[in-house]
DNA sequence: CATGAATGAGCTTTCATTCAT
DNA sequence: CATGAATGAAAGCTCATTCAT
């Protein structure tokens, strides 16, 4: 008999209507050691590169357990994902803007999402691995639905209220003021051990990470400046 | 252990002040082919993900090659980091402005960032996973050191003739604006799988390609207008 | 990236049309080593039961080299059944029966099964294994339909001549003798583990071996007797 | 090691000199269900192809209760094979034949076999497994002695009074006579997947099968006709 | 008695690499 | 230079079994 690779229905920690007891407690801590040292190893290695008995041991578990509750290195690679995708919707959501402000609310998008990338570096590496994979493991996730970014709604509102006052252009969209943002600040942290030898000088110190900062606000702040300020061509 | 084991020294194709012959040329061949093989596989699966006789298989040639050419997988990594390298500033140095319109010559070097990126998708997957490996496959290589890129150094141009022309203000440099152009570009492309489902919308159309390109062309003769004509803050 | 369970084209060991080399017996020895262990393993334990390692080791070899030259597990076991086959029916074929006299040429028929199974126990328990599987992995073999039994064939011969002597009658098949003749020695051998359980006696004793055989050979000739030789019922 | 460790001492569902209650009821019930669930799995996958929680589950019960009521996997398997036999016993034992007519009887005995086997494929697939394991496990059993073959005995009462009234020769045996009507049903019905091979047709159809069972009752008849009937050699 | 979690050995298979013509 | 065979570590995964409520 050849080997069955169907996935087996994998546990999910804590069953919806019960009372998690002593037992459930510390099964729920194996699962999130699990799915915490994943996180990092992933993050670290790539899917291919990351082990599973590496993941195991460092979660002070064992190979058996990562199978008893995510049926496959794949499923927990996607549980990880998932993990990851929430934690970043659950942070956008507590973001908490001065819509009186517009123009300090913009700079505050900006501070969040680049804060966020420099504080969350495996969150950063994770979306490469899985946008080398072209996205293949999330797209099997059920979930996969459900993770349209909040910030993108909070910064229409934004902007909303800057074009009432005249504050800012109107032709602006909010996704693409939102992905201005993103990039500057994803591309800079995520490539920035090439860009070291393209551009031949450090890109990690506290300074130059505050200037890039600095560097993307202005940007942002020009990209929705009213149309009129602009210079003529040539 | 035979697993990792000292790079023995791997053979350039063809000596340096000898005239190749049929042999050489044939051998050059097979070393080209290799390299392109790996490139496109390393480009798909990653380091780890790609496998050393899938390479040499879809060179038509044989694992022993990858050895006696690049000594081991790393080594034909390696070659195929400084290939890419040296590729893309060539076409760098390709690039001819029109020094004496500063606002175009400034669109055009997005739109030669731009399309390199989308014409060579292999670029920009194979430097995310060299990131993913903090650039240790790179630092490595004897010329890591000769890849400042040119296209910095023609931007420093455009801007300086666009200062002088009361066109672009003085405060940028081209340092900034070329990461800005590269990251809105890059991001845009790299991650448009994951990107999918934050958004909730194809990013890969024709047409959604062209809105972007136009973007970051609009942002970045934004980023570097005079300063007086922004709006004050509120 | 998940493992793919894809079977790799395993190797035949000596391709036609070029004089094998001393590389090449030398492959050849390790092919056949691997095939003769493999063959007494899966007999002795069955397919679930038999361990890949158990077989490379046997051989003298190594795991690598079962799934270089036979793809998998699974692979190998087909090899061992394919070859399980030719090996019978070569045997078959060398089967030289004296038609001049028919009844002596049935009985040396029954001798023939009686001995092979007696001297090739792996026969009888590696078709066990593949009966237990349904027919699974034999019916996977392209060369499946060349087996149809020669020695049927020659059995056919052997009632006609009897027939036509006058010594046969003519309403029994050579398939139906045929089938009696390997139930009876396949039978009794298959199953004498379990049989002592039955019958409270040993049944394998060389005077308990050579009184079946005789009784076989007794059963055979009554059955193909003519048909008014029976008494009638009651 | 954990995995094959000394046997614990496993429970018997209902002890004896005790009424069972409700509980013990439902544990009876748990305990036949997993033998059932066994027999069927050994029956098909053998015994080391069929696995713990395959059976725990289709038994819908858990791994532990196999530990709990039968100490190891091997312990189930004993039990399973116990069952089996004494179910065919049993069935033996309830054959009611009219010895006023042997002749009849005698093919009675053959269609109850033949019969037996058709109904019961894990019968044949479970010995076949354990004959594979060279009756390792049945040895085991300490019911080992109690399954000598009822119907050899009645067999015997058929012959013995067939040759008083001098339909049968004396001298055929009952447990010859036994084993062949065992050997030609159970071969038949055993092997039928590798015999398509061999043979080149099918043998599983309801015709084929009515043949075959016509053809052992006659092959046994002639086996236990008078001596004189039959013709000389030639 | 039932049940979910834990355990660790061992399984099949794959990998990068080297040997020997 | 090319090519088939060999090598051994290690990968992902499954197994029978036991622990602890």
């Amino acid at each position: 008999m050849t080997r069955a690779p169907a996935t087996p229905a994998p546990r999910r920690a804590v069953r919806p209507g019960r009372r998690p007891g002593v037992r459930a407690a510390a099964a729920q801590a194996t699962r999130d050691a699990i799915l915490r040292a994943a996180t990092r190893i992933f993050a670290k290695h790539g899917f291919d590169g990351g082990r599973v008995d590496q993941i195991s041991k460092a979660a002070k578990s064992y190979d058996r357990m990562i199978y008893y509750y995510f049926g496959s290195k794949e499923g927990l690679y996607i549980a990880v994902l998932e993990d990851l995708y929430r934690r970043f919707n659950e942070a956008e959501s507590r973001l908490a803007l001065d819509l009186a402000q517009p123009d300090e609310a913009l700079a505050e998008v900006v501070r969040f999402v680049w804060n966020y990338y420099r504080r969350n570096p495996e969150f950063i590496t994770l979306l490469n691995t899985e946008n080398l994979h072209r996205g293949r493991h999330i797209a099997k996730s059920p979930r996969a639905g459900d993770y349209s970014s909040p910030a993108v709604r909070v910064l229409g509102d934004v902007l909303e209220r800057g074009v009432e006052r005249g504050l800012f252009r109107s032709t602006v969209t909010a996704r693409d003021v939102y992905l201005m943002i993103a990039a500057m600040g994803y591309f800079y942290l995520s490539n920035r051990y090439t860009l070291s030898a393209f551009l031949g000088e450090r890109t990690d110190t506290p300074e130059a990470f505050a200037r890039w900062e600095a560097f993307i606000i202005d940007a942002v702040r020009r990209a929705v400046a009213p149309p009129d300020v602009l210079p003529p061509r040539g």
